[in-house]
DNA sequence: CGGCCTCATGTAAGCGCTTACGGTAACCGC
DNA sequence: GCGGTTACCGTAAGCGCTTACATGAGGCCG
């Protein structure tokens, strides 16, 4: 509990001034090696380390980034929080996590606060707050970039994957195979990504021929409950099904134990696709067909580009979509 | 970007000092009702919200906590993290994320960083640090609980699960059913709940009889993959086991992949059961019985523990063990 | 050798807040 | 009407840093 040494501390124990500490210790203007060499004898002999708040009140930077997710129960969200994490770090910043629970109050007031906490800049993910509230924040001077979402805003700087893409290399995996009866359980349909797999999922059906219809669609939320309840719904309205696209892995979990668990066999009866190609979709049984969503790249393009933001430097282009692929594994086969 | 207001700003407008602005702000000291008014309609007018940083410059503390975890890429971590952001945050505190790769060096680098930043306590999970070191922060004035992990110092407040008693649970449970050939595929062996897992299960073994077979035991790192790769083994070295228990669900998940992928029927020819019960666990094909894990119970516990501490009370009771508890779902059964 | 430039360092202001201390006015009981 | 409270508020110091500006010592040139 002994008081931590301060830079002044230092200057004394060194024999010099804090200003000439301050320099020495941030490698700004010259020192003389000899004076150099005291003050960082006397660091290490004091076990001195510098207060951040105190630079940080001058600076008005903290070093600090936040993530707002709406929950991160989602591995594919652990992914990217680990990747921002990462890169973050590589670059001197701190990561501060923000948990949503998708609400849009606990969205702004998170990012009223945040600001008020001198955080240097926000990452945020499946934000259900206006864009023009967001947009407001970056007017404000508060560095934002979205991920995964679909903001019309020019002003906010969007780092995604074409989520349509990817709905429609799902789509056209199962009609290539053969498949003519496609369900799809949807994302939450609030969220701008949800409806764009939607969309390729649709869009591939009509390039095929094949017509809409409502039957084969039913309304999921990402998760591995809701999965399970859409394809219960789906073979009630369509028993003949003989694939589904899920809008993510986790639902894809919940849609193969309810196709297990109604006596059907995959891919043998239903072929079943999912979407984020989460590292334990590997080895679900069977393994998962999926689209992969490159975690790691969003994560680092992501936070790279917040934190040029936060240095100061322009946006550059402001929407960055990268590219699905499709990942096929034992859980799509031809119909029987 | 106009500067934001400080609190200056406000006694001007409001035509008082910033020593009665502050004290209303805070609600510390009493104020004449009109004067509040006051200064609440110059707050509101201004837009004005307190800077964090130099409060924190005098009071030196920050209302942030830090959590450290190996990584996020395990649901269970991710559950807790869930749990914990949002006590914290029911109390006025941020978190911060560090993850740490499980390599000492970085968690320590993390711990000093931290108090460097005036983070004003740290949750720890899965440290491979020597208790020592931690002790010497802890020492320091720095507060940290650790979870899930054995610290014998006794400096050190604890939050864990009984995990010997866990191991106990899944192997007497397949004992129960009939099973004597159990093998089990450990965690990263030096972590010391790992250990105790293993302990449990050969305490188990050891009370109904029966021999410990080093052929039957596998080493794993918590991995789905390690999983799959420790049946596997298991598979090779005794063909004749017809249960195995693995140290946590994502390893469980690699096993019902092996599994599978070698034509063995789960239940019918070999049982599995995992330990933490991931919300995913229930969704697994068949569904996965496991050990449950209170992780909601330990976020609390631990996040109340903490911020307990960084307010200055003590400590009370040292260690806490929470008991898991089994939970029987359809991967488990007799042997044929 | 005087003037000028460069290098190294010190002086001191100030970032936006909190809070110990002191002061004033109103109010109490006697 | 006076000492003692009490309620409210202002003054000013100071948290631990960074940095604009000033200063002084050499070095170099003509």
């Amino acid at each position: 509990m002994s008081a931590r040494p301060t830079i002044y501390d230092v200057a004394r124990l060194a024999g010099v001034s804090t200003a000439t500490v301050s320099r020495a210790l941030n490698g700004t203007g010259q020192i003389a090696p000899p004076t150099r060499a005291a003050i960082e004898a006397a660091v290490e002999q004091l076990g001195y380390r510098a207060n951040t708040i105190a630079r940080s009140l001058v600076t008005k930077s903290t070093q600090t980034i936040a993530l707002l997710l709406p929950d991160i129960a989602n591995p594919f969200y652990a992914a990217l929080v680990s990747g921002i994490q990462q890169h973050a770090l590589s670059h001197g910043y701190t990561m501060l996590l923000c948990t949503t629970e998708g609400e849009a109050e606990r969205e702004e007031q998170y990012l009223s606060l945040l600001r008020a906490q001198q955080v240097d800049g926000a990452l945020v993910d499946g934000l259900r707050l206006p864009p023009d509230r967001i947009a407001g924040f970056v007017r404000d001077g508060f560095p934002i970039v979205c991920l995964d979402r679909d903001v019309d805003s020019d002003s906010i700087p969007l780092v995604q994957v074409d989520n349509r893409l990817g709905g429609r290399l799902a789509t056209e995996h199962l009609i290539g195979l053969g498949h003519s009866r496609i369900g799809h359980v949807t994302g939450a349909l609030d969220l701008g990504i949800s409806e764009e797999r939607l969309a390729g999922y649709s869009e591939a059906l009509a390039a095929a021929g094949m017509p809409a219809d409502p039957r084969l669609v039913a309304e999921g939320r990402f998760t591995e409950e809701s999965g399970y309840e859409g394809v219960r719904a789906l073979l009630e309205a369509a028993p003949d099904v003989t694939a589904v696209f899920a809008a993510n892995d986790l639902s894809a979990l919940g849609v193969l134990n309810a196709l297990a668990e109604s006596g059907r066999r995959v891919p043998g009866d239903v072929s079943v696709v999912g979407f984020d190609d989460l590292r334990l979709s590997a080895f679900t049984t069977p393994p998962l067909t999926t689209i992969k969503q490159p975690a790691a790249e969003i994560a680092q393009l992501a936070t790279e580009l917040l934190i040029g933001l936060t240095r100061g430097e322009p946006a550059g282009k402001v929407r960055h979509v990268l590219e699905p692929t499709l990942v096929v594994r034992e859980s799509t086969a031809e119909p029987a």
